[in-house]
DNA sequence: AATTAATTCTATCGATTTACTAGACTTTAA
DNA sequence: TTAAAGTCTAGTAAATCGATAGAATTAATT
């Protein structure tokens, strides 16, 4: 499952998707027009912002913006950022690999085959869904 | 992710299929054979057996076999039993379905379609890994 | 230079969940 | 009767989650 801090982030870039090219939006109208709470939205853009699919701009009349292409930002990379590997267990992920620790042979582990299969699959339907193709709707 | 119960589930569920008909396997010997702590074992055990993947006999030489075919218990069983939904949103949940709070049109969420996509891809590749698949190694 | 309005940073907090552990109780075979 | 097994109910320490608070910084306008 998605924390809320992902789903909130998907709104968030959804939102930012749908307005148009050039425009700003300040943290508090994301907020209103996502329905996320604006203090921990903050937070989020702050993750976006260090993941580099938005940037932003200070001071008076400051905000935030896409700089990555809507057909570039999927919902995989958006599932690392906010709630790292894909996979089912950390010996199957590519990204966030790590051996079990309970597993007697360190090599292989008897789900890790498994769940790597598991693994290529999500993957693949995760990455083809693109925040241009949630705001066709 | 999975969960470490679903995970050392998992593995006494594979213990238990490579074990011979009609043998009777005490949690000691399935907590040794799998690396799983003995008193955790016990409760994912009796959750296993409420679920009706396994049986119990109890008293001296009492123990715990599978009931279910090793062929017809899939991941994707296991993942609800002990870590509820597959899908990544409750909106999008087949058999834990919630609707969304935050969603001003409490009909369709912006997510909902996409994830709905994910879901049904998972599952399908979640119902296609069976003990008897990891057995087989 | 002062004001205003925005982001940024750090810290904290309560509730829940996770991963166990402890111990008493029950059941069954010898 | 006793030993050896499962069953049941609590408890607990640590981590995570979903926020909230408030001060600091930045930048445009007056």
């Amino acid at each position: 499952m998605l924390s809320h801090k992902a789903k909130y982030a998907l709104k968030a870039l959804l939102y930012l998707a749908e307005q148009d090219e050039n425009h700003i939006s300040r943290t508090i109208e994301i907020a209103d027009g996502a329905n996320i709470p604006k203090k921990f939205l903050e937070q989020i853009l702050l993750d976006l912002k260090r993941g580099r699919f938005v940037s932003s701009k200070q001071g008076k009349f400051g905000g935030y913006y896409l700089i990555k292409s809507k057909n570039d930002i999927t919902l995989a990379e958006v599932h690392r950022l906010f709630d790292g590997a894909i996979a089912l267990l950390p010996c199957a992920s590519l990204n966030f690999y790590e051996p079990c620790s309970d597993c007697k042979t360190e090599s292989e582990c008897s789900l890790r085959h498994g769940l790597m299969l598991i693994r290529d699959k999500t993957l693949k339907a995760m990455e083809g869904i693109t925040i241009a193709s949630l705001v066709k709707k």
